[in-house]
DNA sequence: CACAGGCGTGTAAACCTTTTCCCGTTCTGC
DNA sequence: GCAGAACGGGAAAAGGTTTACACGCCTGTG
């Protein structure tokens, strides 16, 4: 692979089979403009005529190209998603609920993912607003001038989970920023001390109002010691070791995918959740109610999120930012902290 | 939300303000085959020239026109892909790949979820086919007519884990009755001889493979019971309760995220996996091996299926069936068969 | 010195559809 | 019976890009 320029030519020929408008009005013996009426729907056509059209398009196989039709429009009816990782059940939630609300519309979805590179994720952006009608970014990690860059580019630019003071840009955010309050009371409440965050990817803005969140709870007293994680599955693996080097009695990861590779560590070491240490993650991802332990974590509905963000699209919507606000779902992940803490390695 | 019709006057007024191959040419004072040629590399152009071309893109911010280049050239440089559940891991993993391998090669992904139904993955399939060079359908479930209507109304078909008698149709399938017998092997060397499958949704073909196996299974002497189930996590959650009333010592589900659902319910109920009853599922989707206990499972690599897809894009390319044969994975969740069977609500 | 060839650039057609404007016919109302 | 309206349908333009063809100039060679 890696060569497909050569494809101009197959491209070509294949096309050669595919009938037009014209070929459908030559066949019902009339112009071009009253078949795109009986199909398009436009103007009144006699019964006669408009049968004859229909019978005469579907002779032909006839489909609208719609590259002329989007020429013609300056509407291509689709939207570009772009997420840092395809992968991550998260997004594709998201991808699923922004498709499936789309598609009820009549549009279509273009997706890029990223792999979590900013570099990437600009380019990706920058060339699918040349496309689409409308672009959703999410969790987009690019700064703040390239940001501004992609809303200049495109037709209308909603982010999600990042804010961007610009006007014409819309955004869905959900309040991080409360959701650790409410998993650092949780957690304080049952005497827990010590709390590890494994922190999400550098410079992620749902990060920042995350680590805000903890700042609130350091200013009550509490005593959170931040380890750089990521927001992959691998990387919550991959960060238990250091982390249980600071001795914490409960461990926050920065979503629920980073924590179900922390428990799966957890358990590999031989410590138990959440006798020895609690664990709680962030978003409720599909799986994890259904992971032994539970996962306790801060709940936000992909669904509403994903609808929230299609209602932007509307033009007549109002560019403003919306903030979503969760609720803690405590599950089996999370208990009262040990009277005594137990060597890290039990 | 649902009345979308009325941005045709946003979308135009929008569009105003984008810059076409005229206004740079009108600027760098030459022609717009200058200008094209400058930008897309063609013929050789003075550097003097092409400087002042360059210069003249920049400052007007010009990016080509995509509809334009898609009417013209014939092939909009894009693919579709089209799942059952863009939710469900194993398809995520799948989007993620492709979409990749399509993005090193300057194609764009085209997505659409079904929601399991047949019918509208049959019409966002010939939907899709307008569009795009080429359709990759993922484990389709329409009928086969339909499907070679698909076929004939699109450029290029490639099929996962379906196959289809008809020349031009790609496939790369998994060797499911392979996978099943591996299953059924390791089981029946633990002693399980009581094993329900956990039945994937009807007609899926992807089900019929493993049907196979299953039958191998009965002829070398093992009791296979089936139970209807689906192939999402919720499905394997609710099907649990029918599948112990056959009182079987193992548990095949359609795959892990079925099997996932399964460990869940078992887990309410009070039995232990593997102690009282064995559980495998089949695909080995990226939290298997994270979750307590670790499923065992038939893996085949997603990374590969997503690559292989891909190459059949490319137009020299055969366009025959690809099969891919996996490995059985085994981990905690299955275990010798309990000398004697507990009670189902133990 | 003249002519051929090559290189750089412009002109215009083609890709396919929608929609505006216009014309011709038929029907209505006075 | 005639004027005007209403309605069905056709011709043509627009939308932005690429490319085949043509043209002019410069250079190198006979």
């Amino acid at each position: 692979m890696r060569q497909h320029r050569s494809d101009r030519h197959a491209a070509t020929s294949d096309r050669a089979g595919r009938a037009t408008i014209h070929d459908v009005a030559r066949l019902a013996e009339v112009s071009t403009a009253t078949v795109s009426r009986v199909l398009s729907g436009g103007k009144p056509v006699t019964a006669q005529v408009a049968d004859r059209v229909r019978a005469a398009a579907q002779e032909v196989g006839y489909r609208p190209n719609p590259a002329a039709q989007t020429l013609l429009r300056g509407s291509s009816r689709t939207i570009g998603v772009v997420a840092p990782d395809l992968g991550n059940p998260y997004f594709a939630e998201i991808l699923k609920g922004i498709s499936a609300e789309a598609a009820a519309d009549g549009y279509h979805t273009l997706v890029a993912g990223t792999d979590e590179d900013p570099e990437r994720e600009y380019r990706s952006a920058i060339e699918l607003a040349r496309w689409v009608d409308g672009l959703l970014l999410c969790a987009p990690r690019m700064s703040a001038p390239r940001l501004k860059e992609v809303a200049a580019a495109g037709r209308k630019l909603v982010l999600i989970n990042r804010v961007l003071r610009h006007p014409s840009v819309g955004a869905v955010v959900v309040d991080y920023h409360h959701g650790v309050r409410l998993l650092c009371e949780h957690l304080g409440s049952l005497g827990h001390k010590r709390i590890v965050y494994l922190e999400g990817p550098p410079n992620a803005w749902s990060d920042q109002q995350r680590q805000r969140g903890f700042r609130t709870a350091e200013a009550a007293g509490q005593t959170i010691i931040r380890v750089p994680c990521g927001s992959s599955l691998r990387d919550g693996y991959g960060a238990v070791d250091e982390a249980l080097t600071h001795r914490p009695t409960a461990l926050i990861a920065f979503n629920d995918h980073v924590a179900v590779g922390v428990l799966s560590r957890l358990r590999e070491l031989g410590i138990t959740v959440p006798d020895d240490i609690s664990v709680a993650g962030v978003d409720d991802a599909p799986m994890s109610a259904h992971i032994d332990p539970g996962l306790t974590t801060y709940a936000v509905s992909t669904v509403e999120l994903g609808r929230r963000a299609w209602q932007h699209f509307n033009p007549t919507a109002p560019t403003n930012t919306i903030h979503l606000t969760g609720e803690l779902v405590v599950r089996a992940s999370t208990a009262r902290a040990a009277r005594r803490r137990r060597t890290s390695q039990a």
